[in-house]
DNA sequence: ATCGAAGGTTGACACGATTTAACGCAACGG
DNA sequence: CCGTTGCGTTAAATCGTGTCAACCTTCGAT
């Protein structure tokens, strides 16, 4: 090991010795930084991540020749070295829902104000792009991911977890004890529209749902069929749609004309708006005929016409609390409880089923 | 300079090695993927990076490789050796309004297929976050930032800039020549709007807006302004309100109910939404008694009761095409032309101006 | 058969911030 | 007066990938 030294000429391309020039791409890097301040690296890098360790003095200098120079720290090198970087990942199903978009400025907002960045993406309805993604916050390296789950089956987060990367379920309880979930009970929430509607004197009540494929569509159902059955009377009828918008809920409401229901009750906010345009266009006035409730209590549920009566799921609070556990997580990943939150609904009563 | 050497003594802490446990933190590496296909770390590099310089041959062997060991680049290092990485940011001002949420659908969906990652965020109406943000995206080394800005003045985006991170404006027209931007003709949009008011004979013509320090506002007031002026007759009322909600929208509606106007336009679906809400409330029929005409054309414009005429933007389109034409500028700087692309917005008319 | 060109592959270094062990210094107790 | 303790600071090693010049191989032309 002694001379055979066949490692190329130091400096070949010419010293750029003391970083006086900055970074290679014209910023202020560290070092200068350090310069400014006649301090060591090092102690800049305290400065930022650990001011405590750093005196009053040193640290004012070294905060001082930041804001001179204009330093803005490289996240790449940082979250290189540091082994996490200061961003998460957020995915939900469809960004154009207002129920997801709730959540997400939820959770946009506390990891703001915590200093993160939200890496926001959709599945859609693909599994496939769901995984994609998954694999994607999985190369940036991001400290957590925030899920709202396409479906059962393979545990696509294994992925992450493997790789040390926290991860917290939105809108669906977790399976694994070792899992957080912030979600709410879809159960209760059905139960307590159509016992809802059962009081206001319904009988023959229709459930316009997306896809049962879909956990909340189902559980939605369950929840309506249990109130029907513990009233002890009342019927329930089905009209399941392909899709969740307020296209598919009108055609729905189309549908039902035929024959019409005392009440309708709608898997989601969207598809009643649907159910209430078709009733409305052919005079059929509600709730004076038909009671209507929705679900998700977006905003455009008071703005309607008619207002939806509704199940509330705090949805921005939904997002905040998910984002503050995972950020708990990964702040303190041993001494951290999982724990599975899940809330209860809340019904709200507007005009579509004020007679 | 031949026995100088002062280099630091080769494995002071322990020799690791030949690579065999893999990273840091238990993953695989680079590394471990060139010992499995027996080549080198550089060979895999360009796999990934530029899969032409690689013979068919080896690029199979790694790729084999890299599937059986389940090799998850480390984006982190990536971007730092690269200087750039494979994330872009998108700052809106609102998450909660559909017109955005459309928008980030269309970024969201290119940059999903373009393989990148979409930093989102929101301004709110406070500079500061704006500025906050535009420093945390600066720090994340993103390639590219979507910005709507949020007000004239300082040019925040300079910041950017002058760290070589292209930036495309959305949603408004740059005022400086080197810059992208994609937007829609707002003066041409709101003079769209009324006249169409003007033709179905309304003369007494009430604009509802948001405030008129944001330029989309102002520019649909001008419009309607200019409407009148051309006609030669008809009279323009102003509501201004401090948000653009739905319930805002309400109380304007009730404030009109004092003196009723022939028609009404708003900068806003949502607004129009709220108004809308106000005058049926009061069993003023609309188009009957008052024409009503919103802006935006956001989905629930149709699902509202009486379906709303609207002024609409590509939005979903605005999205995509901005995202091409940063990634666009991204690729080839040198070669990339900027430039400003105005649409020009589509009048629909539903039932609320067709009485 | 030799040479040259072209393309494939290698290996060492660089990217910029964090980390850690070591060091200097001052205060303190025995 | 010396050894110890502890805080603040420093220098150097390091994270995992991209890059580029040099090297090697192969193949066709002379």
């Amino acid at each position: 090991m002694a001379p055979s030294d066949t490692r190329p000429r130091a400096g070949s391309r010419g010293a750029r010795g003391s970083a006086r020039e900055g970074t290679r791409d014209g910023t202020v890097g560290i070092k200068q930084v350090a310069a400014a301040a006649g301090v060591s690296a090092g102690t800049v890098s305290n400065v930022l991540n650990r001011p405590e360790r750093v005196s009053p003095a040193t640290r004012a200098r070294v905060l001082a020749a930041i804001g001179e120079l204009g330093f803005v720290r490289n996240g790449s090198a940082s979250s290189l070295r540091a082994g996490q970087g200061r961003t998460v990942g957020l995915m939900v199903h469809d960004l154009l829902n207002p129920f997801f978009t709730s959540l997400a400025a939820g959770v946009e907002d506390v990891m703001s104000e915590r200093g993160h960045a939200v890496i926001m993406c959709s599945s859609g309805s693909s599994p496939q792009r769901e995984e994609r993604n998954l694999r994607m916050l999985a190369e940036q390296k991001v400290r957590g991911v925030l899920v709202t789950p396409l479906e059962e089956g393979p545990d696509r987060l294994r992925l992450l977890r493997e790789r040390g990367i926290a991860t917290v379920m939105l809108d669906h309880a977790a399976t694994r004890p070792q899992q957080c979930s912030v979600s709410v009970d879809d159960v209760a929430g059905g139960q307590m529209a159509v016992r809802h509607l059962l009081e206001r004197g319904a009988r023959d009540i229709a459930y316009v749902s997306g896809p049962l494929s879909i956990r909340q569509c189902a559980d939605r159902r369950a929840g309506a069929a249990r109130a029907i059955a513990s009233a002890g009377f009342g019927a329930l009828r089905e009209v399941t749609m392909a899709e969740m918008t307020p296209r598919a809920g009108q055609e729905a409401g189309e549908h039902l004309l035929a024959e019409l229901p005392d009440a309708v009750f709608c898997a989601n906010d969207l598809l009643a708006m649907g159910v209430l345009r078709a009733l409305l266009r052919q005079e059929v006035r509600v709730p004076e005929r038909v009671l209507l409730i929705g679900y998700d209590d977006i905003e455009y549920a008071t703005a309607s016409a008619v207002p939806l009566s509704s199940v509330r799921q705090p949805t921005y609070q939904l997002g905040r609390i998910a984002a503050t556990q995972l950020l708990d997580e990964c702040d303190d990943p041993g001494g951290h409880a999982h724990q599975q939150i899940m809330f209860q609904p809340e019904l709200v009563v507007r005009e579509s089923t004020t007679p």
